[in-house]
DNA sequence: CTGAAAGCGCTTACAG
DNA sequence: CTGAAAGCGCTTACAG
């Protein structure tokens, strides 16, 4: 049997009205009950129908979405978001609605914003702040509340296994503008590096778009010239993607004479591509969590998500 | 004021759970209060409450979704899909979910399935039909309903204008495989020139994989040897996206030396980007409809929804 | 501050 | 075949 509003009502002593109070947190409840009422919900694990909720109250949550602009919005990555979102808003009584590239001419009122790490952040943050609209970031920035990957985390994560295979020749493909999560991950395979204390090693880092074709372009000019790197770490999988075609249009085998691994665990992008991957379900369920909790609007909370790696099998031991 | 099922019980002279009876398609009602039901909700253009009705019933619609596998999972066209199908769900009361790849385990009932094309569909089509379970595909087949864009008009859309712009020289860049939609693209394209009775024309086809990379090395293979196309057809916008790299790399100015267009409508892939466009949210929303309206169980219906070519700047006229 | 009661729009046994 | 009534789980004036 489903747990209700009448059940809470009967064990915490009150009526259902002031249940519903309570979990509406409207002011008009004496402290002492409203404690109490709490209690009672956490002890049972009671959730509010959404359904319900939405049929009494005839309008539903809104949560507006504001995702960049340009091919980055048709990324392999986006897709992964709007995929999590979708699983996200059932069960929710949550209505998602794209907002428009450009701000201000809100058409219908939303409860909340989710964001989406893009240029002109400021000016965006500072428009839903006079609104008086919380926003939750995917990213993070200093002043809002947001959920990111352990970008830098997987960054060393990466550096470590490619060292740890004994790779000493090493390439790491990223991404040119100031992207923090770019940023991060740069500077965890650095620390990486420099925290193994092992002498002689050669670094390069080049830097290009985040696409297939940017990988690609980054990758065959890399082995134009001179001795090939054999530990290549890319700041995204589809730069990895785009890495590992240039190795290819070379001959040179991976893994036997090379190692690629990415960042996101889009892993479906090439068989057996290896990766540092993100949990975007967890966040893109966080991220939403945050924004109904209306976080943003009372203190800034920053989420950061761990990032695992997939082993795959373009990573292998370095060359004699 | 909302029109709810009170309204049309007092108009039609019965009471609301004869409506309703006759709403869920209930076959204890007769002939002629059925009809006159129907015509009163026609007439006030009446549309049952999904939140009402699931509250009611303790359960909603749920339509399974089952995209192939692989790296076309994460392309940017079933991106924008995820997208229409996130705008579809709200509104109406109904569940997505994703379906596994291995099909027959069905943990939860599933209502109606929306499939996307992709190999083994005869099998799996046979196994939902065994379950007595409504499919319908995202593309066509003999024997299931199903949505579709114009793939072959569109397919002849850019040939037409190709050949307007006074291109002689056309190239295709297909995908190997006998994908429908691709075989579509490339007969439209073929009937354009064959039906313009141009004479002099020089038409290649040239197959690889429907990405970014595959249209690169397609393209890079085609300038290699002798005299380049002059008008290029790409089967997808990522192939053209390929396509435009590789020309960039042998330095060949679009669209003053050649011209590129590309199908699907991603134009944000590429700023610019000529494209024959699908309409995938129409396209999303009249497979949930026909999921929905159980079409599948009672008869086939295939629905073609026009494509439309966008211009972009990646089109010019042919040169000297 | 809190309870009793009506209401959100629909469905479905239960009688007839 | 059809109506009257209870019920889905919650919210919110209205009294007190």
């Amino acid at each position: 049997m489903k747990l209700t509003i009448g059940e809470i009502a009967r064990q915490a002593g009150v009526s259902t009205g002031t249940v519903s109070r309570v979990i509406n947190g409207k002011t008009t409840v004496a402290r002492q009950t409203r404690e109490n009422v709490l209690a009672v919900m956490k002890r049972l694990g009671y959730e509010p129908d959404p359904v319900a909720r939405e049929l009494s109250m005839r309008t539903k949550f809104t949560l507006g979405i504001w995702v960049g602009s340009g091919a980055n919005r048709l990324s392999p990555y986006f897709n992964q978001v709007w995929r999590a979102l979708l699983r996200e808003i059932q069960g929710r009584a949550t209505q998602f609605i794209e907002m428009p590239v450009d701000i201000l001419p809100l058409r219908r009122r939303v409860d909340a914003v989710l964001m989406f790490h893009c240029d002109a952040i400021d000016e965006r943050l500072e428009t839903l702040a006079k609104l008086g609209i919380p926003a939750v970031l995917i990213g993070h920035h200093p002043g809002v509340s947001g959920v990111t990957p352990d970008d830098e985390g997987g960054g060393r994560m990466a550096g470590q296994r490619l060292l740890a295979l004994g790779h000493r020749r090493l390439l790491h493909l990223s991404v040119a503008g100031s992207f923090q999560w770019a940023l991060d991950r740069a500077s965890g395979f650095k620390a990486a590096i420099e925290e193994s204390g092992l002498p002689g090693l050669d670094q390069v880092t080049l830097l290009g778009e985040g696409t297939v074709l940017g990988g690609y372009r980054l990758m065959r000019d890399a082995l134009k010239s001179g001795p090939h790197p054999t530990g290549i770490f890319c700041a995204t999988d589809e730069m990895a993607v785009g890495a590992l075609g240039a190795l290819a249009d070379f001959g040179i085998a991976v893994p036997q004479n090379a190692s690629v691994i990415g960042f996101d665990g889009l892993v479906e992008l090439h068989p057996g591509l290896a990766s540092i991957a993100q949990d975007i379900p967890v966040i893109a369920h966080q991220a939403v969590s945050l924004a109904l909790a209306g976080i943003g609007r009372k203190g800034v909370r920053q989420i950061i998500v761990p990032v695992a790696l997939i082993e795959g099998c373009t990573l292998g031991p370095a060359p004699q």
